[in-house]
DNA sequence: GGATTTTACGCATTTCGTAAGTATT
DNA sequence: AATACTTACGAAATGCGTAAAATCC
């Protein structure tokens, strides 16, 4: 047993067991990898893929399991590597950050401006998605951490660090009959509504909240992003339900918003990252920068 | 990185750094040893090894951090080796229990004899130790399970299942005095007393039951082992104060034993075994078999 | 028949062993 | 002086690449 042949069960994980693909990745002729997968499997003494003749079709029960030892051994090496990288000099490297377009424009800018003075010498790589490709992106290591509201559930082999609370808002023209009176669900549910797509920055809580009382939302647009909400609502379709901190009274002066914390369950904003890997110390200090800006947040409020 | 250079740290941590030694352990020669150090620590652009001169004297800041790694590594390899075993044949193998002498004696006979019946291809390898040597047994991978009542308290690393509870009885020569009347911790702290060394079978809570009286044990012998302590006792040194399931008023008809379970705290005994080990489906069946004879004994009583 | 995997064999690279050199106690 | 580690170089082992055969779809 050797690290390539773990690097290889590895890819072909990710390249439907295809030798042929994996020799690619490797950079290495495809009888190679064929042989390193049969000299792995004899030294084993039993089987890891399926196959049907000689074409490999997934992976056997013992397989299955081995890939949970694979990705611990994968970590662990990555984490080896980081480590010492980060020892020799902890002001460079790469953060690839993934999250969803709400949190890229509306909270991210600030912490990451502090980030950049502090650490000029590590590149940026911020990743637009929505909340399930988040975790994917995190597990298959294209992403060190997710930002993310939704989805980011107790996952076995995530740490989620809470990070902010916020509310959702509705926002419409200036002259629209909800600008004006109380706020119910009932007269919120009696017009047309713009807001985000499922899956995606709280639309689950505005569910819960619209489930208990037994109405129907008249949702006419879905989108992932604030801003395409704002310029339908802008274009008098309806009322948007977007993010509180995604309403800017100068930018979006054509629109008046206001506060739905009494009528929506507030959502929470998460931090998420692989369990057990190993995080530079310019990635923790992002995470302290994301925490305080979080906390500048709250207090404001 | 390769796995024997992996290997080769994980070794040279068991042998005070030593590069000859890691070399006749490895099977290979010692310049052999050198130089993939060598090519490792310059792959990694760091040393791990502290050095004075060309002796290595321990690790370093990234070092002992890369160790975690190398433990990871190493589990999540063996634990591959021992899947595909374990696939191949489920009934053949060996099992490292580690446990001090009361428990191999006065617990561990009968789970054994029935695991045996189910798994006679299974070789069983039985070593005693103080509880303290069994963590380090269980670290070094020279045991596969601990069973015992003191010291594996919540060692992150450790997975630790109660077994099961139980008193300590007093035992002395059947004309002695304490034998009639009530039993007190008074009276008893009287007579000379004989019980386990420090940090063996509950000798701990011993200590916390007089502790809070403030009287004092004449202890004027302690020994690992029961059965000294009971030989001891028969010669007329004291009453011996042991473990309740220790007392077989068959064999042990010169001496009568009295409960405790007022006056000493109850004891816990406990199966451990590393976190992320993978153990194999007769060590499973091993331990299934402990609990339901921890669940017949505390049913019998 | 095109794509994919296996097998065979020569070549390149890696790793080891021997032996000599250097440092440490 | 003895022990421990490093360096140099030839030898063995390992792993790769090319090419051809076998198998799958």
């Amino acid at each position: 047993m050797n690290l390539s042949q773990i690097e290889l069960l590895r890819i072909l994980q990710e390249n439907d067991f295809s030798l042929s693909k994996a020799a690619d990745k490797m950079h290495i002729v495809q009888s190679a990898v064929s042989r390193q997968l049969q000299l792995f499997e004899v030294e084993l003494g039993s089987p890891v893929y399926e196959r049907q003749g000689k074409r490999l079709t997934g992976l056997t029960t013992l397989g299955r399991r081995i890939m949970e030892e694979v990705a611990a051994i994968n970590m662990a090496k990555i984490n080896i590597q980081t480590l010492a990288a980060d020892y020799i000099d902890s002001n460079q490297g790469v953060l690839h950050i993934a999250t969803t377009h709400t949190q890229a424009k509306y909270f991210l800018p600030k912490p990451i401006l502090r980030f950049r003075e502090k650490y000029p010498g590590v590149r940026i790589y911020m990743v637009e998605a929505s909340p399930e490709q988040l975790i994917n992106k995190l597990h298959s290591r294209q992403a060190d951490l997710a930002i993310c509201t939704e989805k980011v559930a107790e996952e076995s082999d995530l740490e989620v660090k809470p990070c902010y609370e916020w509310h959702h808002a509705v926002v419409m023209l200036k002259n629209h009959p909800l600008s004006e009176g109380e706020l119910t669900l009932e007269r919120l549910a009696s017009y047309p509504i713009l807001t985000y797509s499922f899956g995606f920055t709280g639309r689950s809580n505005i569910e819960t909240a619209f489930k208990n009382t037994g109405m129907e939302l008249d949702i006419i647009l879905s989108a992932a992003d604030t801003d395409v909400i704002k310029t339908y609502v802008r274009l008098g379709m309806g009322v948007g339900i977007i993010a509180g901190m995604a309403y800017d009274p100068v930018i979006d002066h054509e629109l008046v918003a206001r506060d739905l914390s009494q009528l929506i369950p507030s959502s929470k904003t998460k931090i998420a990252y692989l369990k057990n890997n190993y995080l530079p110390v310019y990635t923790q200090h992002f995470i302290d920068e994301l925490l305080s800006a979080a906390q500048e947040l709250s207090v404001a409020r």
